[in-house]
DNA sequence: GTGACCGTTCGTCAAATACAAACACATATG
DNA sequence: CATATGTGTTTGTATTTGACGAACGGTCAC
């Protein structure tokens, strides 16, 4: 009562923190009934149960019995989001040549809130262990080990990527992970001089990628590409120049249409 | 300070409600600005600062300059959503052989809060329009009117129907729309007698669908598949049943699988 | 330079939520 | 068969929390 309240700006509200506290429990839980999400937040049963009926009343949660599940809804919502994105329009049919063409994985990324997400992903005709790339669960991740991660932090304002490695660190992945704020600005230096950004087993031994940007007519950068492949594959001379050609040049056509489709908006160069 | 709270059961939370107000709206508006927003929803523009505020920080909302989107986090929750449904899972892969055999577009769907829901689509060589049908912006819809909904419907427990048909009511959408209660049990006693469902341009004028439910040995509806094209062709007899064989094939294909993996976890009948 | 507009911040009061205890119901347990 | 312990749900009440409107600090247009 004495101490002050220090409501910093801007003000968030904290019913709606913890309704999303109640999504990302029913995730983490594959579902649960009121009790174990009361346990599993410290809050009393009945509080859960209102923020269940509630989620539920706006259809973003269904019961069924006494378990309560996040519902489809979100799949909607987010399948209206990725249509929204016009990275995603365009490119996909742009990757799926690509992922025919060089027969490996082909990947199209963008950037939020300083973590990849991948909005789409087709496999090849050579494309090992399909199943298990292809429908494994989608994360946002960091950007610092991926081919698309850091073909789209190279065309970040340095001020962005500053703050992206603030937030989240530079967490190692394989013993070929960049770890190091030096590190990391060099190759994104390089990255940019060549037009192409490398994944050497930064992220799965064994594995190579190879990315290249999609920026706007302003310079902003929109997202990225890749194909990736085994290292014995992908690292043959001849099979790798081919395939870094073919990247950079499915990166440069997704870019001219998308600068086609976005000639109406204008937006200011940066800020 | 006289009149009663009237304070319902469930309780709902009214802060909740209110961010899904703007969930809402920005999809509408396809992201907003505050003031635009305020407006719209006719909340004060502070109010509306800090529901924006507080829905970025948990990452469902990105500001790009001055304007409020939705963030693809709807998506990566709608997938995890999507992966956790064992039809999804098992029926995937059956879909896409479906197509391919067929040539045709194939569907799986499942319903959800008494509307239907799109797992998966894919089309085959014949398929017509492949961009506009398979590419266009999903919606949760009536069950009453597509082969997948009414193959659901034929299944569902006769008071859940009811239910549905009380919230919804039974919209027409082409001259062929069943639009009455009588006519609607009428046909869903049709479809489980013969086993498949058949939409004969009731949803779109010139599209013929069969579909097949996918229940689990408990006698519970999953939810249905189905394939779709032109009547022209759909009605030429000897394909027509060809294809009606493929279907329920499939369906009983994925029935089999799911059955299978669900053995563990234990349903109880009805209720 | 002035006016209008924007997004953001802040103090204040009414309102909406958290809490705990009680309820109805099921399923075990002595 | 009654008792104890577990559900999910409901309700009354205290108080935290969010809504409001006004004010601030920008930017852009005229």
């Amino acid at each position: 009562m004495a101490d002050e309240h220090t409501t910093g700006s801007p003000r968030t509200l904290k019913t709606v923190s913890r309704a999303f506290d109640v999504v990302r429990a029913l995730e983490e839980l594959d579902g649960a009934r009121v009790t174990e999400l009361a346990n599993h937040l410290d809050l009393s049963k009945s509080v859960v149960y209102n923020y269940l009926s509630t989620l539920r009343a706006e259809k973003f949660v269904v019961k069924e019995e006494d378990t309560y599940r996040l519902s489809l809804q979100f799949l909607l919502v987010g399948e209206y989001v990725r249509y929204q994105n016009i990275l995603y329009r365009i490119g996909k049919p742009e990757i799926e040549e690509l992922a025919e063409k060089t027969g490996e994985y082909a990947h199209l990324a963008t950037e939020q809130h300083g973590l990849g997400i991948n909005l789409y992903k087709v496999s090849g005709e050579k494309a090992v262990g399909s199943d298990y790339q292809v429908n494994k669960l989608q994360r946002a991740d960091y950007l610092h080990f991926s081919a698309t991660g850091k073909a789209i932090l190279a065309h970040l304002p340095k001020e962005r990527v500053e703050w992206i490695i603030d937030q989240y660190g530079l967490p190692g992945k394989t013993e070929a992970t960049i770890t190091t704020r030096e590190e990391l600005f060099e190759e994104l230096e390089t990255i940019r001089d060549r037009g192409y950004s490398l994944n050497d087993e930064e992220e799965i031994k064994g594995l190579q990628a190879i990315g290249a940007p999609v920026t706007n007519r302003h310079g902003r950068v929109l997202g990225s590409i890749s194909v990736s492949g085994p290292v014995r594959r992908m690292k043959q001379p001849d099979y790798h120049e081919q395939l870094i050609e073919s990247v950079v040049n499915t990166a440069n056509v997704i870019e001219v249409n998308v600068n086609m489709e976005e000639s109406d908006d204008d937006f200011p160069t940066f800020s």
